[in-house]
DNA sequence: TTGCGTATCTGGTCTAGACCAAGTTGTTTT
DNA sequence: AAAACAACTTGGTCTAGACCAGATACGCAA
């Protein structure tokens, strides 16, 4: 005995299964029928509908833009976070329209986090780099860079929303000789939730790495928070 | 002005904080008031308690077992999936105890990613192993192993709970040359979800993973669950 | 001492609504 | 044509319960 919030899961996961076939004929433009509509078609009730719509978000099948809808998740981007590629040139690669907005950039005292992973002492700055991308129209990934102020002198505002990789190299002639990697299932709130259309408290994939360059020294400190249902990380081995 | 739920999330984040800094009045043996009492204190209504306790969890700063209650989720096992440090080992340098469970060895024809990850033609057969870990007898790894039958001819069931690294290594002279691991936030079901102790549709970590020998010859196919918030996941740059 | 049944506790699921706030759309005004 | 407003739709949050099923603890019988 299947219980109710199941069957409507599997019944609109089969749809959704089409859909992404080529099937487009249950869904407009990938939007799926409003909860008031299932709760009608299934004689059920919002909770347990939302309790079907959830859970295909924890799958990253569907996503939700807050207030307007749920929708069919469009495939993932495959990432690997150690490559050096950057956002715009994978994208394009997998046939998406990429779009990189710079939301505010200051240089502060910074959090212990970021301090601790650059290094710094005393009163040495970070310059703080917040960043929102979007595939598609779609956001995908708040960042938040944290930058030694020291080793990144007149930042070149102009380039702030493109790679900055590529900025490193050029400008400053960073050469990355180490990073890592940590990777959680995390959950976003206020500013991060909002710029992603997402909820307070809806899952996400974090992301938290710190680059190095010469003799082990970081350069680089960044937190990734990746819509889940947007992303899958690609691992090869060392 | 807060919304309830997050209001309660607070609190209760307030006091995970305070009992993993050592102070362990608040809750016994890690276990947090059941939602009806939370109810009581905080004159809500369940629902508005579970909403605060599921992003508690989505967060991963507590866990619960399923009609056993909610429990504060101790630190992450810290984890890099393409190094070949074995389970046990890499536990037991985090002060974790870890357990292993055989739960099902069967030799069938095996799922379409599997053979087609295995490159295996018609008739040929996989082993298929599923096993159960956990860290502190809480289990937190669901894994399905795939091994091509004809490879590994003879498997020594003796030796299938432990390090399935060591025994191919041992008694059938592989030396891995490749790597591929992939990872995506997923949910949880049926079985995988019963022997996790989880609600069918909670989050997971999912890793799926090819191993390859020799001259690009696939070996091993593995799907990972992982409970989200038992790990974290470490990726140094190659 | 060891089972075994039972009462109780827990979360899991669901009903049947309500009001709110943000996003969308259509209409009116400038 | 553009701006402003209003009506409507959507999900977000919440009330106040109900019943179910698995987990647990406890007392009783073998």
């Amino acid at each position: 005995m299947l219980s109710a919030n199941i069957e409507i899961r599997d019944y609109l996961a089969n749809l959704i299964a089409e859909y992404n076939a080529g099937n487009s004929e249950h869904f407009s433009a990938g939007r799926l029928p409003s909860e008031r509509e299932l709760v009608e078609q299934f004689s059920s009730t919002r909770i347990t509908v939302r309790d079907a719509l959830t859970k295909l978000e924890a799958e990253g099948l569907i996503y939700r833009s807050n207030r307007r809808g749920w929708f069919v998740a469009p495939s993932r981007l495959v990432y690997d976070p150690s490559s050096r590629v950057n956002f715009y040139l994978l994208a394009a690669q997998q046939n998406k329209t990429p779009a990189t907005q710079l939301i505010s950039q200051r240089c502060i005292k910074g959090p212990v986090e970021a301090r601790e992973a650059l290094g710094l002492v005393a009163k040495e700055k970070v310059i703080e780099l917040v960043r929102l991308r979007s595939l598609n129209g779609r956001p995908v990934l708040f960042e938040t860079i944290y930058l030694p102020e020291q080793r990144f002198p007149k930042l070149n505002k102009a380039r702030l929303e493109g790679s900055l990789t590529t900025l490193m190299e050029e400008e400053y002639s960073v050469a990355i000789c180490h990073e890592d990697n940590r990777i959680r299932v995390s959950a976003v709130y206020d500013q991060v939730a909002e710029s992603l259309s997402l909820i307070n408290g809806a899952p996400c994939l974090e992301v938290t790495r710190t680059r190095y360059e010469g003799d082990r020294q970081a350069f680089e400190f960044d937190k990734e928070y990746w819509v889940h249902s947007a992303i899958e990380l690609s691992i090869p081995s060392k």
